[in-house]
DNA sequence: CATAATAGCTGACTTTAGTCAGACATTATG
DNA sequence: CATAATGTCTGACTAAAGTCAGCTATTATG
């Protein structure tokens, strides 16, 4: 640690200090205190459950308690009892409550629209902003089965094909590829992960099988802002435990020694190479894993 | 401003919020309140002018006036009327407030390690943040003159030789290269300028006089985090006004068209193009202003 | 089933932050 | 040189945030 990324973290950490106080003051032009304000949003984002709004804020059990009777009587919220358990407490957006959460949204998005307006490159702020954002919060990315065809899912999809046309001499098209049918990466015949930051995909990979006991593994992918976490493997020992759960024995993949990150993890995760088994025109290595 | 590139803003916004909450309350652990921390480390970092400190800290002249007799009483600081106005103050850190000031940066610079220390590419991360600090701060770029032999101003010129190093096809050996000597970038001879963010130098420029009405314009360079910004323009700007004031009458330059932005700027400003004027091996373009 | 643990609520606080009017000394300006 | 403007300080306030002990209701556990 040079003294020189120190000074850069700590004007980093200047600027976005300055940055965040003034969303913060922006919240309060709607006449409600900032602690108010953070609980509409934190049950506006799905933290419904009392006890965990209250963790995910670092507030005191009592202040909580009088924020939500506060925001109860403004008539935004409503608690109820949870349903497995009485002691705790669920909170819910009234009607109100989801106009006031959409407003305070509102002033989120146009801070942001304002600023990335601003930047002569956009969308290189926002691969800046991605890998600080992954880097500071990165055991908080989960893994979830998905359809194959969701938003999410081809978002992750397409990203991966491009960086194949990038990557690949030979550039890509997947048309002539063998693109799997969506049904074989769906239960009961396959599956379809997706690696999820904040409820944003950073990663995808596909279980690609007939019915039999023989399956594919397909278009692996990890957003770059999310490399070098680990991801790749977690990504991978999720979907065999996923072909395990099918009953699927034997597990295939092709790929491309322009992706050496990928051979190296597929050699070290316990794969065999094998000869050719398609006639893709793509790959030029073989894998395979005996579950 | 897609509805992907607000939900990446949001992911950030939230990840940073929360190492911003946690620095902050870490600062706690020294038994005085948050406004009182700040402005030991604002005087810390050398914002002595009472004015200059409220103003950086967005506090009340009340509000600011308690703090400084409560840090007086701790015996952190003393306080004593500016020697130019007599109706400003300024404040300096006692021994004892040193002390705590060099706690609070320790406190900061291990959970800057820290977090550098778990990033699988430490470097990359920082170049992030650089980006990400740059675009939300790009208002508070000053320019100053500088010694060229400083220790800023030398990390500015490494950083240029390395890409000159990188750009250039036949590479850049900055001991074959016209290398000016430090006086000819000093008054009464020449100067040079450093583009300075928050204490860090992320460009620079410098004008090789020889004390005649001759100059040149030589090592122009941005932070590539910083470009964009139109930082180039204005640091050839502040350069020219210099070069008047020395009462220089034309300026020169040479470049490589391996640097079409450079060639791009020196165009649009007005430079035009003459015939080679010395034997750098290096350059391939020379420009001519006269002022 | 007695006891401990958990989740939330209430009342009675304290601390911190922030606001505002007015006082005072000093400096700038017509 | 009178007047305006500036920078700081003080007193008197409010709002917001946070703390803590003790309460109730519910659930988990030996």
């Amino acid at each position: 640690m040079t003294p020189d990324s120190t000074a850069r973290f700590r004007r980093f950490a200047r600027a976005v200090t300055a940055e965040v106080g003034a969303l913060d003051s922006s919240f309060l032009g709607r006449g409600r205190p900032l602690g108010a304000a953070r609980v509409v949003n934190a049950i506006g984002a799905g933290r419904t459950d009392v006890a965990e709004i209250r963790a995910y804020l670092g507030l005191d059990s009592g202040l909580m308690s009088r924020l939500l009777r506060s925001l109860e009587e403004e008539g935004l919220i409503t608690t109820e009892p949870h349903p497995d358990d009485a002691r705790r407490r669920v909170a819910r957006l009234t009607e109100a409550g989801r106009r006031e959460f959409s407003a305070y949204e509102e002033i989120s998005d146009a801070r942001a629209a304002s600023l990335l307006a601003r930047s002569p490159n956009a969308d290189a702020l926002l691969r800046a902003m991605d890998l600080v954002a992954l880097s500071l919060g990165r055991d908080r990315i989960a893994i979830e089965v998905v359809d194959p065809r969701s938003e999410p899912a081809r978002a992750c999809l397409e990203a991966y094909y491009a960086e194949l046309a990038r990557r690949l001499k030979t550039g890509f098209d997947v048309k002539l590829s063998c693109d799997p049918e969506a049904e074989a990466m769906i239960r009961p015949r396959g599956a379809f992960l997706l690696a999820i930051a904040d409820g944003l995909p950073v990663g995808c990979v596909g279980l690609k099988g007939s019915g039999g006991p023989v399956a594919e593994i397909k278009r692996l992918w990890i957003d770059p802002a999310a490399r070098g976490f680990g991801l790749a493997r977690r990504l991978m020992e999720a979907v065999e435990a996923a072909a395990r759960d099918l009953s699927i024995a034997v597990l295939r993949l092709d790929t491309n020694s322009a992706l050496p990150e990928a051979l190296a993890l597929y050699r070290k995760a316990g794969w065999v190479e094998i000869d050719r088994f398609n006639d893709d025109p793509y790959p030029d290595h073989f894998f395979e894993k005996v579950l």
